[in-house]
DNA sequence: GCATATGTGTTATATTATAACTCGTCAATA
DNA sequence: TATTGACGAGTTATAATATAACACATATGC
């Protein structure tokens, strides 16, 4: 297998948002994996907060916090952005979602529990994010911060570009 | 010399924001680079868009731009967003500046015209923000877009954390 | 049950960013 | 010389993103 990453041991489907895949069972099994830790860590995976994470996994572009909070308002949730803003911030806490500061919005974490760094891959023109294996980018720029004695708490690594299938088209 | 950017010849200081240095020497130079390459390509460095550089350069922080906004208000330029936000634009479109996503603020670029791709180190005590040499990270972050046929256009590639002095202080 | 912590919903507001129109300057043209 | 067109700057207005602060309910731990 050519990723580090826990691609589903029953069908072994790619693993990246850009690969044709079955995303419903690619969905079904973050959503379970997200729900299984967030017991583990006492944390409470609330009616909103699920639906939030659902929301983010029907596919693998990044939403706006607007744009879920849209969705959350016609389905009788509340319709104000602190309900939005705190399920996500919930979920970007837990590991459950990342933030992608490029396009400011959100996208589920395809790796939940797996303690990752990863890149986020953005297609510009079919908005699909791919969330890639980074070890060798963090090595990189662990190492170029620890040239200047600088320590690094958070990071992001984000990329704007065209996925392949868009390339191909254009 | 352990980098790749342009030190000053004259004085050889080190590159690098958390650096002590004599940072009046190290934004002329900048500055007098700026302006020398836009005459090149054509580009108008205008009171307003000169002025802001010069603001970004006063130190190694990032500003925001109504921060930028209120100081060009402040000497008798417009007063209104579009003001600081084309003056900024300018200069990041000429690469005289950065845009810092993670903190929603620009940065003077150290080493115009040398066509870098640069990590953004950023102290979440002092503010300070460095531009590191990127190469390794820029290298890898390719190799891993290329491994799955995605093709990169922009990037940006941001840190926070500590720097040497706030770590030592701390 | 009771006390407490946590989550949700609300109002209001802060912060960041852009659209669209106007005017003045300057330089190339007719 | 008058005209035109490009550009930059200033303005008004508004869009998009994000948080503070309070009220109330519900879950949790005792
Ligand atoms: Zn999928
Ligand atoms: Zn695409
Ligand atoms: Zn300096
Ligand atoms: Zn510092």
């Amino acid at each position: 297998m050519p990723h580090d990453h826990n691609a589903c041991p029953d069908c072994g489907l790619p693993d990246l948002a850009f690969a044709v895949h079955d995303h419903a069972h690619c969905a079904e099994q973050v959503l379970a994996r997200a729900e299984a830790l967030a017991q583990d860590a006492g944390a409470r995976m609330t009616p909103v907060r699920k639906r939030v994470l659902e929301i983010l996994l029907e596919n693998h572009k990044a939403l706006g916090a607007y744009d879920v909070l849209q969705r959350l308002a016609a389905e009788g949730f509340g319709n104000q952005p602190p309900v939005a803003y705190r399920a996500l911030e919930f979920l970007v806490e837990h590991g459950f979602a990342h933030r992608i500061r490029r396009v400011n919005a959100f996208a589920a974490c395809m790796y939940p529990g797996e303690d990752h760094a990863p890149v986020f891959l953005i297609c510009k023109t079919c908005d699909l994010v791919a969330e890639a294996p980074a070890a060798p980018v963090r090595a990189a720029l662990d190492a170029a911060a620890q040239a200047i004695g600088f320590s690094i708490e958070r990071s992001n690594i984000e990329a704007l570009g065209q996925c392949p299938a868009c390339r191909g088209a254009a």
